[in-house]
RNA sequence: GCCGCAGUGGCGGAACUGGCAGACGCGCAGGACUUAAAAUCCUGUGGUGGCAACAUCGUACCGGUUCGAUUCCGGUCUGCGGCACCA
């Protein structure tokens, strides 16, 4: 008998009973699973075989999650504020508010396809006024405790895109977005303190089970790093400059200081002398872009004329203007000891400043070629010689902090977020500018603070926002005073919605909080979180912050988001190519949907490569995974019509089966459950024209399988007789004495190479083991043995001369 | 420059704590079925030598530890990713 694996009536009829009787529902007994994909954005290009991966891993971990018997958490929404969709809308000359739609339309069809089981009562977009009225709250909220306030400064700002942008959002000098090269404008702008979290933000990454990486890219991106604030004094000026750092213990060897020439004190330093330089200077470095002082390899700088004084010797040290100085790290200004500082090093060498070493390996002083920045002895220096430097690193500051001269501090490269953008697709930012009363926030209950709908939209350029156009809407009064007044007319960026999103799936449809708190206990947090590397220190970044914020102002009790995340590896075309419109190599799923079938997609994007590692599609590689879905149908029908009883074979076999297929399935490896699922059905295959499969092995096959190809699952569960969704018949569980072998094969060698192998009962001792290896070798074990090794059920290997 | 990850047949990839390298799949070759083709099924498929059983080399490269190394250690090369004057 042979009848045809009929994916298109089977996928139907299952897409159909699926709706109409869910197979995972909410139950008090059942205890949570939140597994979360990360949201898309409606772009207008749809969903390729790239993004198609993650929801199926994330749906089989799912399905697999919900046969273990929980009630599973696993919702779908839309990330539909932002540039993309507005720019796209810009492009097509149409409102992005319709063309989001249209996109949202199109993608969810799409998602469909995919057959995740996405709870869409769930459903979230950020675009939507009851949702982002939360987003403005929560905004309000910060406001109100301080987290968010305006300041004026020069930000990075895309000419490109005309709007300001956070430094997570700068990408080796361009925009991440367009990749245009950034330029800094001076504007004033909404700021979110982030800053106050960053010791919390950096510590709690302790207690997530996420990839290192990850852990490592935000560790390194919040960079603490601990040091002291020293004074000097302005030799013959009533001012002093503080430096920051690391290095306390150089102290003594500082030969001179450096200020970035944005610093307050730069311009004021200059003598008669080489104030023209110095403003030349300052001139100049103003006109260069980011890009451009990153790509400078050789230092530049220029002498202020002005001198400073070392609080610990009194030394007078010239001070310097130079751009390797940060103005926005630390205080702007450095002490520089050119004997143990790579960077002083090179620019004592070039301007001929003297060197005066301080560390030395064995407290001999020598000649230096090149800056020594490892630990050593302290010479030169005063009441610390002699002690080592890793002691005076302490000693020092803390006896400089005594006479006043010094704090010890802690510095951090995580700058407060720059949170408004000059665009018109985004949260508008609830805030009343009021002449008495200053920045006001709307009440409460005047949430949502609506997105106007307006004819022109496309960004100003001129750091105002397209908002700032529409006088009916700018005018208002204030909240507090009734005096005429005028909103603010940024918007919020893009990760505002993105933020905290995930919180709202489980209340979605709640008006009077952004959560209840019952619900939050109960169903929340995320438990596992799934999606690509690109938001390390983005989205990831940020939704860590709102979190601990809601936490702290007792909205959720729990200060973590994400407990395990995963980052599933890219998609690309051929020869490792990004998938692009423009590199017209972008494969779409829905012709392989059509022509091979949903639960052969699901398994080929699986099959492609590692779950974490990116994978080169190739179109090709399907016909193998649809070949093993039409065996494993036939497979299947042959063995219900057989009916034979189990054997001993097929109940290892079964076993064999349950404990291969969950270890690797625990373990992600995904792409091995799927080469795992043909092997043992080839196993089955060979038996099937044999002795047959009882049915038991059969449907325990189907049941394992039903995660990653939920259709032909559901139907062959029918067959076999089952009334109930192979989604409710639980996972199997291995019977661990059904594994245990009589016999085991074990590969006997000479000199560690393989000669034979014999077949032994499991367990036997080393002379049982030996003797059998000796008569199998035979002649080829010829010569004096020296050594005789047997590990039992593994190997047996004789060391001969 | 610093820090991660990776390098295995024609290709994608497998090998759990060191124990038969190349599972599984693609592709290719040969065969069966067919008037023929497609589909399907069977067989073979790392290199070299041999009719063969078998031998020998082989996991980027050089060296080390070990009875035994794709796996551990040291060094080199290549590719990818992150950070990049952070004082």
């Amino acid at each position: 008998m042979s009848v045809n694996y009929n994916y298109k009536a089977i996928e139907q009829k299952w897409t159909k009973k699926w709706a109409e009787h869910p197979i995972n529902k909410p139950d008090p007994n059942k205890k949570k699973y939140y597994c979360l994909d990360m949201f898309p954005y409606p772009s207008a290009n749809g969903l390729h075989v790239g993004h198609w991966r993650g929801y199926v891993i994330s749906d089989v971990w799912s399905r697999y999650k919900l046969m273990q018997g929980y009630y599973l958490i696993h919702p779908m929404g839309w990330d539909a504020f932002g540039l993309p969709a507005e720019n796209y809308a810009i492009k097509m000359g149409t409102h992005p508010a319709a063309t989001t739609k249209e996109n949202i339309k199109n993608i969810k069809r799409q998602i469909e396809q995919i057959a995740a089981i996405y709870d869409w009562d769930m459903e979230v977009n950020t675009t939507d006024p009851a949702f982002y009225k939360w987003t403005q709250w929560i905004f309000v909220k910060m406001f109100k405790e301080g987290l968010a306030y305006e300041k004026e400064m020069p930000i990075n700002w895309c000419p490109s895109c005309k709007t300001g942008l956070a430094n997570e959002e700068v990408v080796n000098g361009c925009c991440d977005r367009c990749g245009a090269p950034v330029t800094k404008k001076n504007l004033k702008q909404w700021m979110l303190r982030i800053t106050k979290y960053a010791d919390r933000l950096l510590n709690d990454l302790d207690k997530l089970d996420w990839p290192e990486k990850v852990k490592k890219m935000q560790t390194e991106w919040i960079g603490k790093s601990i040091g002291a604030e020293v004074d000097f004094a302005v030799d013959g000026q009533d001012a002093s400059i503080k430096v920051f750092t690391t290095r306390p213990d150089t102290l003594y060897g500082a030969t001179f200081m450096v200020l970035a020439p944005e610093h307050a004190l730069a311009a004021g330093l200059a003598t008669p002398e080489t104030k023209q330089a110095v403003d030349e200077y300052i001139y100049k470095t103003s006109m260069r872009s980011n890009v451009d002082r990153m790509q400078d390899k050789e230092k530049t700088g220029v002498f202020t004329g002005s001198y400073a004084i070392n609080p610990i010797n009194n030394a007078k040290i010239p001070i310097w203007l130079s751009d390797y100085v940060l103005a926005d790290y630390g205080t702007g200004a450095i002490m520089c000891v050119p004997a143990h500082d790579d960077r002083d090093f090179e620019f004592a060498k070039k301007f001929d400043i003297p060197i005066i070493q301080v560390i030395a390996k064995d407290g001999v002083e020598t000649e230096l070629a090149e800056a020594y920045t490892q630990p050593g002895v302290m010479i030169n220096s005063g009441e610390f010689n002699g002690m080592s430097s890793e002691d005076a690193k302490k000693k020092l500051p803390e006896m400089l902090e005594k006479r006043g001269l010094a704090k010890i501090t802690v510095n951090f490269k995580l700058r407060d977020w720059v949170f408004s953008r000059q665009r018109y697709w985004g949260e508008p930012i609830p805030i009343v500018h009021c002449p008495h009363c200053g920045a006001v926030p709307l009440p409460e209950d005047q949430l949502p603070l609506l997105l106007p709908e307006v004819e022109k939209y496309q960004p100003t350029g001129t750091g105002e926002s397209p908002l700032a156009d529409i006088p009916e809407w700018v005018n208002t009064t204030c909240p507090v005073c009734g005096a005429p007044a005028k909103r603010e007319t940024n918007t919020m960026p893009q990760w505002a919605g993105s933020s905290w999103y995930f919180l709202r799936y489980i209340d979605n449809k709640n008006d009077q909080e952004l959560v209840s708190r019952e619900k939050a206990d109960q169903y929340l947090p995320v438990d596992m979180y799934i999606g690509g590397v690109e938001h390390a220190v983005l989205h990831l970044l940020y939704s860590r912050f709102y979190t601990k914020f809601l936490y702290d102002i007792g909205v959720i009790d729990f200060d973590e988001p994400f407990t395990k995340l995963f980052n599933q590896g890219m998609i690309t075309g051929k020869n490792g190519i990004k998938m692009s419109k423009s590199k017209g190599n972008v494969v779409s799923p829905d012709d392989l949907v059509e022509n091979y079938g949903c639960d052969s997609l699901r398994l080929y994007e699986l099959f492609v490569g590692p779950p974490e590692l990116d994978s080169e599609w190739d179109d090709r590689g399907i016909d193998g995974v649809y070949r093993f879905m039409c065996r494993f149908w036939k497979m299947a029908l042959d063995n219900l019509e057989k009916n034979v009883p189990e054997t001993p074979e097929t109940l290892r076999l079964r076993n064999k089966m349950i404990s291969d297929i969950t270890q690797r399935l625990e373990s992600f490896s995904l792409n091995t459950v799927i080469s795992g699922f043909m092997e043992y059905n080839n196993k089955m295959v060979e038996l099937t024209k044999t002795s047959g499969v009882d049915k038991e092995t059969v449907m325990t096959a189907v049941r394992l399988l039903a995660p990653f190809a939920p259709h032909i699952a559901e139907e062959l569960n029918e067959l076999y007789g089952n009334s109930e969704s192979v989604f409710a018949g639980g996972w199997p569980v291995c019977d661990q004495e059904a594994l245990k072998e009589d016999s085991v094969k074990i590969p006997c060698q000479v000199n560690g190479k393989t000669r034979t192998v014999i077949s032994i009962a499991a367990g036997s001792d080393k002379e049982t083991a030996l003797t059998a290896a000796k008569a199998a070798l035979g002649a080829k074990l010829s010569g004096t043995i020296v050594k005789e090794i047997y590990v039992p059920n593994k190997i047996i290997n004789f060391v001969v001369k």
